[in-house]
DNA sequence: TAAAGTACTTTATAATATAAACTAATTTAT
DNA sequence: ATAAATTAGTTTATATTATAAAGTACTTTA
């Protein structure tokens, strides 16, 4: 009847950040951070369980002296978002 | 940018029983149990949740000697789900 | 009348999310 | 030169939430 959610996507942040990364494809920290109205810490936390999953890859550097963080959805991330939206759609009702 | 997902319904199972009671309105404690798969431990406080946020109405009786649990969508939860469904749309980009 | 079953609720534990504090460095002001 | 403020995060502690296990209160069946 209802499909799982994935665990990793249903949490409103990791939601957004997805969200957010299936559109530019790669988006630096403070950028997700301020899209997502998220504070620092809860953010770095959600980004490394998307990682862990490998659902993002954090990649990190600097810019102009600062440390620069950047993210970038993966294939596997694309098909699990998709495979999310499928499912809630469920919940939701969209008729299509 | 991103609309918040009110809590009580950014849940699996809490959004499984009301998208559930939106359609058929009213329904037994192991009706949504079956529909939703869940444990009824779980269902019990969930909808005890949804009951305090004054989403849905419970009312006890008796069928065949044994106490029966029912629940209903209140206004108050069918509004509740249709912000929580358009704001999650703008999660998963459901151009409409 | 004892064992098994129904329909839950309560409580305890595990998982998750969030906020606060911390690290490490850079820039700016004194 | 150096202290204070800023940047860009990470780590840790706490609060919230979800889930599983145990418990309550019966009823039915053997």
């Amino acid at each position: 009847m209802f499909k799982e959610l994935d665990p990793l996507l249903h949490s409103q942040l990791r939601l957004a950040v997805i969200s957010l990364l299936i559109g530019v494809k790669e988006a630096e920290f403070n950028f997700i951070k301020e899209k997502t109205e998220s504070s620092s810490g809860n953010l770095s936390v959600q980004l490394q369980k998307l990682k862990e999953a490998g659902y993002i890859e954090i990649s990190k550097g600097f810019k102009d002296n600062f440390p620069l963080t950047t993210c970038k959805i993966t294939d596997k991330g694309i098909k699990a978002f998709e495979v999310y939206v499928k499912a809630i759609k469920q919940y939701i009702q969209v008729k299509k």
